[in-house]
DNA sequence: TCATATTGATGGACAATGTCAACTACTTTT
DNA sequence: AAAAGTAGTTGACATTGTCCATCAATATGA
């Protein structure tokens, strides 16, 4: 057929950004479709979204941000205010422009529709297998980090507690990156299990935690504190990890803080982690944490040959969040 | 913000999905915007596209696959006609509905609106960086697979053996499924990592097996078949899972079924299994295998309190896959 | 076999959606 | 202070899409 591109990889690339396209519209389609009983028009429902979601917008605002003609959106705000969902307040500022605010009627109306879309949206998520879910959202935030670099402020993390299903994900991820980046075979995922199977059965919430990453509802990274198993004062900062479409967040070394302001705040005066030579980006992160590398030992592991390391931090001195024992600021440690 | 939500993952799930919806809207728009200069509106340039591209159709066809009103569409074709861009021709089998196929003039009007399509494509494209282009290409694509799952083969599933990340993801799913559904404890989530670093460590290829299935390339199930600790002859059927998502493909059966395949070819004399009371789904799939419950007993684990069965099949007596143990078919066992 | 749906396609009427150009009332520039 | 520009509005109008009724052909079934 002729239509169909042949030949190199642009020309395919570009095929599949059509087809995808002309799928994506079609599926925007009928999602919008289902709104539509809200007795509102698409139009109106993307003003009202607008509306509610800026603070006190002007006309031009909302035109610009929905590509809209503003005589078209002029009619439809007159609309609005007439049914009493929007008040205009003019700008003293400039007198030819006015403020739009929602009454506490626009509000009410905005809400509905707004649960209405919502459900929707959960209704195909809940549909989808967790893997497909997690996926789905990832490879739309992945897209649109693409087509709209600027408006990257989404992506903030939360730390949270582990919750059941989170130790699995742990050894999941940690077993398919280790292998996928550097070749470690089944004894690392198998390694993995076996600490988290130990670290829920002598979890100890006093002086042990798992902090899971979740950007967009989906996990992103994770670290464990746990106790040393001979030496009380010691703890071990264990599994960390940060997928590689959360890197640049500072995540690392945001989890690597967390760890070591609970182990100070629950009273440890050492944490020592045990990792690989090979892991360069980690290093970095412990460094900047204050850790320093103790020992180094040649073995084989996981079906590699690798240099395992062990790193410490003391606890001791006196240092406080956010300093430094690297010597590359200026201050010196200070009371208590 | 009274629109954001808050709380747990599947809202800011939502929230995302949501957003790249609003997004990507606004994307097209702006991609349409500049076909229209083509003298062909949206919705012309579409059905153009689809009468190019598929096999002599009729006018359902394309409004099914446009999401069309009939009318309208009877109407873009009648232009069509006019400026002799069509042909019709009344179909013999149904004198209502008529082959569409464009004329040369017809296919050379596509050609143009179509290259301008492809342009504009490529200089998307083009402006980014390789690697964006590449995962620009490989997020739709998967984008795509999750959204319209192979439409003519309806969900089928594929069985494969396990890979790296996946006992991870065993426990992972165990963990979360059984905690949701049944309230189970995390030393529940414990056990299954033990159950699986113990898998892992010490696997026999020959005479142990993971099946995992997958649905559209996301895994939705898995089973284990294990050596019995104790007696080499007997085997042990463990951890069958199958995702809410994928249920109704009796896939659970095929994974049993696939289980006791193999204990048969390598030689096993029986099969026992140990699960709980309240996994009624699960019984129905042990029993129509040919299992039978030879024990019970009460106990206080994950949690709950919680009836324990074992379940047990003989393979000795010569039946063949696909014949049954619980007479319900009123086949004799033939010879093997 | 004959009455009764059902289906594919179309036309009329009409509502909704969107566009263009002109205009008002202001603000900024020079 | 004149000229140019901007936010928002209005009228006229074209486009786009929807609903309903209808027609002819076909399928269904007592």
């Amino acid at each position: 057929m002729s239509i169909v591109d042949s030949g190199p990889s642009l020309n395919s690339s570009v095929a599949a950004f059509r087809r995808f396209n002309r799928v994506y519209t079609r599926f925007i389609g009928v999602l919008d479709e289902e709104l539509l009983n809200s007795g509102y028009s698409l139009a109106e429902a993307r003003v009202l979204y607008e509306l509610a979601t800026r603070h006190t917008p002007t006309a031009k605002e909302i035109a610009v941000a929905l590509g809209m003609d503003p005589a078209y959106l002029s009619r439809i705000l007159a609309r609005f205010e007439k049914s009493s969902l929007l008040k205009r307040t003019t700008s003293k500022k400039d007198a030819r422009s006015a403020y739009l605010a929602l009454t506490q009627k626009g509000k009410s109306r905005f809400e509905k529709l707004n649960a209405l879309s919502e459900e929707q949206a959960r209704g195909i998520l809940r549909a989808l297998p967790p893997t497909g879910q997690t996926n789905l959202i990832g490879y739309m935030s992945d897209l649109e980090r693409l087509l709209a670099p600027n408006a990257q402020e989404g992506a903030r993390y939360v730390l949270r507690p582990h919750r059941p299903g989170d130790m699995g994900w742990v050894v999941h991820r940690e077993g398919a990156l280790y292998a996928q980046e550097y070749g470690f075979d089944e004894t690392f995922e198998a390694l993995v299990a076996r600490i988290v199977a130990d670290f829920l059965t002598e979890f100890d919430p006093k002086r042990e935690r798992c902090w899971i990453a979740e950007v967009n509802g989906q996990n992103v990274g994770h670290i464990f504190l746990v106790k040393h198993p001979t030496e009380p004062s010691t703890a071990k900062l264990r599994l960390l990890l940060v997928e590689p479409s959360a890197r640049g967040l500072r995540l690392g070394s945001a989890l690597v803080e967390e760890c070591v302001n609970f182990a100070r705040a629950v009273g440890y005066k050492k944490i020592t982690l045990w990792t690989q030579s090979i892991l360069v980006a980690a290093h970095r992160i412990y460094q900047k944490a204050g850790f320093r590398l103790v020992e180094e030992q040649a073995n084989c592991k996981f079906g590699k040959d690798l240099v395992s390391q062990t790193w410490e931090l003391e606890l001791t001195s006196g240092l406080r969040k956010g300093e430094r024992q690297d010597g590359r600021t200026g201050r010196t440690p200070t009371n208590v």
